[in-house]
DNA sequence: GTCTATAGAGTGATAGAC
DNA sequence: GTCTATCACTCTATAGAC
C-alpha cells in the first residue's frame, strides 16, 4: 500500500533535478509512473504538494543524519569536522533532492516556504555554534562566523550540482578534499591547541 | 536607439532572478516594460533569446572583468588573490545576473547552450592553470585541481544566491573574508616561499 | 485507485493595422 | 516600433464513471 505515492515521488525527484520544478509538468510524471494524470491527484492535492514533501522528508533526513553523526563526538574539532563530512556525504549520496531543495525554494506555497526556511535556518545555526565554540576553544581563527557559516554550507550543497556519480572520485575522496580544505580555512594559518587570543570579538557577529 | 532593447533586458533580469526564468511570462516583463506582449517579438525572436542575450553579456563581462585585474599581477600567489577576488566581486556587484547565468541554463536552446558552456569551461580551466601554477611554485598544497576549482568557483558564485545589497557588510568585506579563506584552504598549513615538493604529481589530475 | 472527459485559465508566438 | 486580435497549444485541476 502506498507504493504508487512512494513512486510519483521518485519519478518527481528525477524530472525536477532534470528539468526543473516550473518546467516539469503533471502529465510527465503521470507519465513515468504509467498512469494517467488525474490519477496524480488521488495522491497528492497538487504540484506543490509533491514538491514540499520532497523537501520536507530531505530536510528531515539532512538534520537526522547530522545528529547521527555527531552523536558521540565530543571535541570542538573533531565535530566540525564530523559535521562537514556529514553535511557533504548527505549532499552527495542524496544528490537530486538537495540539489531541489536548495533551488526550488521559489515554487513553495508561503506557509511551506516557511516551514522548509525554518529547518534550514535551525541546521545553519547548528553549524554557527559549532564554529563559534571553535573559535572560542582557540582551535579556529576568529572571523565572521555568519559568512564562514555560509561558506561552509553552500560549497557542500554546490558540490551536489556539479558531482557526476559515474565520475572520477569517490564520494569518500570528495569529503576529504572538502574537509580538509575547509579546515584549513578555518584555522587560517593558526597552529592548533593554542588558547583563543580574542573570544569575545567574535560574539557581535552574530547580532 | 534600442532603449526599450535594453528596458526588456532590465525588466527581464529582475524577473528571472526573482521568480525564475519559466515562471516569468512573456507578458510579465512586457507589464515592466510598460508595452503589450506583442511588441516583445519586434525586439527579440523568442523568451529564450531574451535569456541567451543575457547571459551572453554576462559571461563576456566575466571574463573580459578578471583580464583587466590580471594585467600587470606577476605573483603566483598575487594573480590567484586577484582572480578570486574578482570572481568574488563581479558576482556580488552583479548578483542577479550571475545567479541567472548560474541556475537557468536548463532554460537555453541546445546551440546557445553550448556556447555559454563553452565560456564557463575556458574561465575554468584559466583558474586551474592559475591553480597548478602555484602548486608548481610551491606556494599551495598539492591537490585534485579540478575539485578545488570548483570549490573555489561555486563558493563565489553561491554568494550571490544569498548576498543582501542592502545586508550588514560590504562587498569588500565578503571578498576579503573569502579570499583568506581559499587562500588558506590553497594553501592548508603549508609555510610559504618554500619550492613544492610534489609538482610531478598534480598534473595528472586534469587527465 | 485509476480511468475518460473537460473546464478554465494562461502561455508563446504570429498577422496585420497604424 | 507599438498596437489589437487571435491562433494553437499546454497546463493545473476537477467531475464523475468504473
Amino acid at each position: 500500500m502506498a507504493r504508487m505515492k512512494e513512486t510519483i515521488l521518485s519519478v518527481a525527484i528525477d524530472l525536477f533535478f532534470e528539468k526543473g520544478y516550473f518546467a516539469t509538468s503533471i502529465s510527465g510524471i503521470a507519465a513515468g509512473c504509467g498512469i494517467q494524470k488525474a490519477s496524480i491527484y488521488y495522491h497528492y492535492a497538487n504540484k506543490e504538494a509533491i514538491l514540499f514533501a520532497i523537501m520536507e522528508r530531505t530536510m528531515q533526513a539532512l538534520v537526522a543524519h547530522l545528529e547521527q553523526r555527531l552523536t558521540g563526538v565530543t571535541d570542538v574539532e573533531a565535530r566540525l569536522r564530523a559535521a562537514v563530512r556529514s553535511h557533504v556525504e548527505f549532499h552527495l549520496r542524496h544528490q537530486k533532492e538537495t540539489f531541489i531543495a536548495s533551488s526550488e525554494l521559489r515554487g513553495l506555497s508561503d506557509a511551506h516556504y516557511r516551514a522548509i526556511v525554518a529547518r534550514r535556518d535551525t541546521y545553519e545555526q547548528f553549524l554557527q555554534e559549532l564554529i563559534m565554540a571553535g573559535i572560542g576553544a582557540g582551535c579556529f581563527a576568529a572571523g565572521d562566523v555568519k559568512i564562514l557559516s555560509y561558506a561552509i554550507l553552500t560549497l557542500c550543497t554546490a558540490g551536489a550540482s556539479w558531482y557526476n556519480p559515474a565520475g572520477r572520485l569517490s564520494i569518500d575522496a570528495i569529503a576529504g578534499i572538502y574537509e580538509d580544505f575547509i579546515l584549513s580555512g578555518l584555522k587560517q594559518g593558526l597552529s592548533e591547541g593554542r588558547p583563543g587570543t580574542s573570544a569575545a570579538g567574535y560574539m557581535t557577529h552574530l547580532a
